[in-house]
DNA sequence: GTTGGTGCAAAATGTTTGCACGGGG
DNA sequence: CCCCGTGCAAACATTTTGCACCAAC
């Protein structure tokens, strides 16, 4: 699960190939967003907080930008508020959000498979499944 | 189409029925969402602002928020920035937004039909298939 | 030693709320 | 005449930016 070691072994040679240097704020980030999973700026800034000393709210912010060019971690938007970032090798899938409880389910991109496919066909359109969440009502919100 | 008029005749009676008062503000942000159609509430402001004297930003939130209630609007997150609303029988489709050139393209809800049905009988799920877009790349992003 | 990265504070953006006044019913 | 709805301003929440200092290389 979210474990950091997860997190590839040599990201480092990522940061160093494009001038970019290692820090230990880059190094937290990335550790907390792997720990986490479908984690708020907010909530990796606290998580870093209970680690280091710590790590500014902008510099979390300008760390997860550059963490989301690099193609380390993805955000999506599950809801009205903040975005929530997950390493990239996690958020293949999707996420099922409850208009109701807001309830967070995932399912695997296999059950898109053919409406990905469909757009790719018809209209050459490239689907990201994970950046949006399939919005709508849960089985126990439905009454049933 | 998109005139102020196009929307439902009657809704006042909506208004009545539940206590609510008609106001010209009311009567103007429901003709503003109409004629723009994925309009931000800032750009509904503005549109009302050329019409009338002006109404506040405040009131268009909460006459959005009121219309929502209602049924007469919805609101849908296309970006990552403001959310945008049109009146409910436009919003019966599907977004797909281009992460590049943010282009916004619009598919009718059959495209998801087989996704819709597979979680409604495996998980319950009943899917809010306006609500969240559907983010990739368009084609002359994909190709260029 | 350079130069990019960080912290801090302030600004920018988007949304909500408290309160007093005015208009709809 | 009552009281809901509005305008206004301030609070809030989230994200970005300018700038001086510090640390990675």
């Amino acid at each position: 699960m979210g474990r950091g070691g997860a997190v590839g072994a040599d990201w480092h040679k990522e940061l160093r190939a494009r001038g970019y240097r290692l820090t230990p704020q880059r190094q937290l980030v990335l550790e907390a967003v792997a720990k986490l999973g479908h984690a708020t700026p907010e909530d990796i800034a606290g998580a870093v907080r209970e680690t280091a000393t710590g790590v500014n709210i902008s510099t979390v912010y300008r760390t997860l930008e550059l963490l989301e060019a690099i193609g380390l971690v993805q955000h999506t938007h599950l809801g009205h508020g903040a975005p929530t970032y997950s390493v990239a090798s996690e958020t293949d899938h999707v996420h099922l959000v409850c208009r109701d409880c807001g309830a967070v389910d995932e399912a695997p991109p296999s059950v898109v498979g053919t409406v990905v496919e469909e757009l790719a066909a018809t209209r050459g359109f490239q689907v990201d499944v994970g950046h949006f969440a399939v919005f709508g009502r849960c089985r126990s919100c439905s009454g049933a």
